[in-house]
RNA sequence: GGCCCCGUAGCUCAGUGGAUAGAGCACCGGCCUUCUAAGCCGAUGGUCGCAGGUUCGAAUCCUGCCGGGGUCGCCA
């Protein structure tokens, strides 16, 4: 169904008898792709620049055998060479028109891939549990979403995962703060929240919720005795509270891995992780380094149980223990990576805030020390995003707690406009969100331009069934009825469609999603165009009444790229609606 | 200071080894007394931060600079 891999084995083929004796052909970097002008025809390939050289060949005689042998091939029409040694081909029509045929039958499976028996872990969003989500998350949150989307749709065997940092410090300051507000809820007088706790309203719930289970039962006892039992009740209202936010968001996880269960039993599950790498000899006693040009108050060089992720490409060797022997948090990650590696996945994605791109290099590092290469630790960058309305910035400040949240963010927008835009720039960028822009009716807006279009096309069928047409099933037998469509605008948009099922691969392999809002503007562009230019020229319309049968495989375009357009947006989790309000 | 990300048209950005580097906006010029709803068509606009290198070929890969942002911990 991906005709440039389709062709990319073609001309394999092709150049395979024309290996010298006694040579081999590298194929690695051969590739077959849309070529950058539609004047070069449908299809380019490099193999001849790229093999000449092995083949003790010029780059154009080596051409002008590759298009000799293609030339035997009934799907092309003309081939040709060009440049420094492109081969050009384009095919015939009626390549395109079964394409289409082929896709139609297809129908919401265009585009998917075989199953690759490729397990991968995508943890995404992972946010503390001590408030809600706020608009910072939102990012994450869609791009790990859209991420495992395009894996599954790709053939990947795919488990969406967030890491609940549930041992830290930070659960401690939430328990406290929740038992402010149970002793509030008790109606005990708390004055100012305390700097350092967390002052949100969102934790008045919590402390009624404890005031109910637990009358006034907590009070005056030591803390050593309630931090747990609210620190419980605190998290889990938080998670509840996070996942009620991702929901709204469309956004789900298959796994919620609490990080207390490493440190369960005294820390076994790290005590083995530790064991483990101990025995392939990176665990280590030591000193580190104060960092180099950056000041650092009250250091103190003590030793500890240091990993020697250096030997394994990280800058800095990394403490597992520390002095007072106590685990690091990064001890635990090293052990929640080694319960993912031991569940079987050998691609463990991480969608991390550009903040934390100093973990990178010790998340790769720890794969590599764990798995001895069998796995690997793939880390996506989101860059923040900057909130506008009409242009100008919307403030923001952490300190009062008076932040934008992102339950806030869609129930302004909407989830599309949220999603859709939260992808519509590389993660690695940082991103502008306007919230007047993403829901103005306009061909500015991505996410309208791109809805509209689907719109557009359900407005078609509806006026030819007014009109009295009908689709038919596009099955091997429906071939036939396609073939009218020659336009070159009807062509164009069959390219674009083809050029789906490829794009789909490479934003997956890449984990870029935006490739896909990108490519869904660009289709939506070239069907607007198309019908756009039926204004001028009533013989391009696509329903046409005078011509019923080209009427009808002009349907069939138009449902190839609704079918597209569809898939598209339901992979980026935004709807496509059969009209615009 | 080390490491990471970014630098492409006036603006916002696509383009992860291919051909004459693209899109939207802005600006400019037409069309918009009609059909297929939330405009359409066209033109202008570039030392791809700079300098080397690898390559048949570099915005893309490597090295070094310049500029902007992030990060550095026995924190979580």
């Amino acid at each position: 169904m991906n005709i440039f891999a389709d062709f990319e084995n073609r001309v394999k083929k092709a150049v395979q008898p024309l290996v010298p004796e006694g040579k081999e052909a590298d194929f690695t970097r051969v590739a077959v792709e849309p070529p950058r002008d539609a004047a070069h025809g449908d299809l380019a390939t490099n193999a001849a620049m790229v093999l000449a050289k092995g083949f003790s060949m010029k780059p154009r005689d080596l051409a002008e055998r590759i298009v000799a042998a293609l030339g035997a091939d009934p799907d092309i029409e003309t081939v040709s060479i060009a440049g420094p040694g492109f081969i050009n081909m384009t095919l015939r029509p009626a390549f395109w028109t079964d394409h289409l045929a082929q896709l139609l039958n297809a129908g919401r499976n265009y585009g998917r891939g075989a199953a690759t028996g490729r397990k991968i872990n995508v943890e995404y969003v992972s946010a503390n549990p001590t408030g809600p989500m706020h608009v910072g998350h939102t990012r994450g949150a869609v791009v790990g979403d859209v991420i495992a989307r395009l894996a599954a749709f790709a053939g990947d065997d795919v488990t969406r995962e967030y890491y609940i940092n549930d041992a830290g410090e930070q659960v401690n300051v939430l328990a406290r703060s929740a038992y402010l507000r149970y002793r509030e809820a008790l109606g005990q007088e708390i004055g100012e929240i305390p700097a350092g706790l967390y002052p949100g309203d969102y934790l008045k719930p919590v402390g009624a919720a404890l005031a109910e289970e637990f009358s006034d039962t907590l009070l005056g006892r030591d803390e050593t005795e309630w931090l747990p039992i609210v620190r419980d009740r605190a998290v889990e209202a938080m998670m509840a509270m996070i996942r009620a936010d991702l929901k709204l968001l469309g956004v789900e996880h298959e796994v919620f891995f609490s990080e207390r269960t490493l440190h369960d039993a005294d820390g076994g599950r790290i005590a083995e992780a530790i064991a483990d790498l101990r025995a392939k000899g990176f665990v280590y006693q030591g000193t580190l380094e104060p960092p180099k040009g950056k000041v650092v108050e009250d250091w103190e060089d003590r030793e500890q149980t240091l990993l020697r992720s250096t030997e394994v490409g990280d800058d800095q060797d990394r403490p597992l223990i520390k002095s007072s022997g106590a685990y690091t948090y990064f001890a635990a990650d090293v052990a929640y990576f080694r319960d993912k590696y031991e569940r079987g996945f050998s691609e463990m994605v991480y969608v991390l805030g550009a903040d934390h791109g100093g973990y990178v290099k010790r998340l790769e590092a720890v794969a590599k020390a764990i798995s001895g290469g069998a796995a690997k630790a793939d880390c996506v960058l989101c860059q923040l995003v900057k909130l506008y309305r009409d242009g100008e910035p919307v403030k923001m400040s952490k300190r009062s707690g008076d932040f934008v949240t992102l339950a806030e963010v869609v129930e302004e927008v909407g989830r599309d406009p949220v999603r859709f835009m939260m992808l519509y720039r590389k993660s690695d960028a940082p991103l502008d969100f306007d919230f007047k822009k993403v829901t103005e009716q306009s061909k500015d807006n991505p996410v309208f331009y791109v809805q509209y279009a689907y719109a557009r096309a359900a407005s078609i069928f509806r006026q030819a069934a007014e009109a009295g047409l009908t689709i038919p099933e596009y099955d091997k037998t429906g071939v036939a009825a396609l073939q009218g469509l020659g336009d070159v605008g009807e062509i164009g948009l069959i390219r674009k469609l083809a050029e789906f099922p490829r794009l789909i691969g490479q934003a997956a392999e890449a984990k870029e999603p935006h490739r896909l809002a990108f490519y869904l503007n660009d289709l939506a562009a070239a069907f607007h165009g198309q019908y756009n230019r039926g204004k001028d020229l009533p013989d391009l319309r696509f329903v046409n009444q005078d011509q019923p049968e080209l009427s009808i495989a002009r349907l069939g375009l138009v449902k190839a790229v609704a079918t597209v357009l569809f898939v598209g947006l339901d992979l980026i989790g935004a709807d496509a609606p059969e009209e615009m309000r």
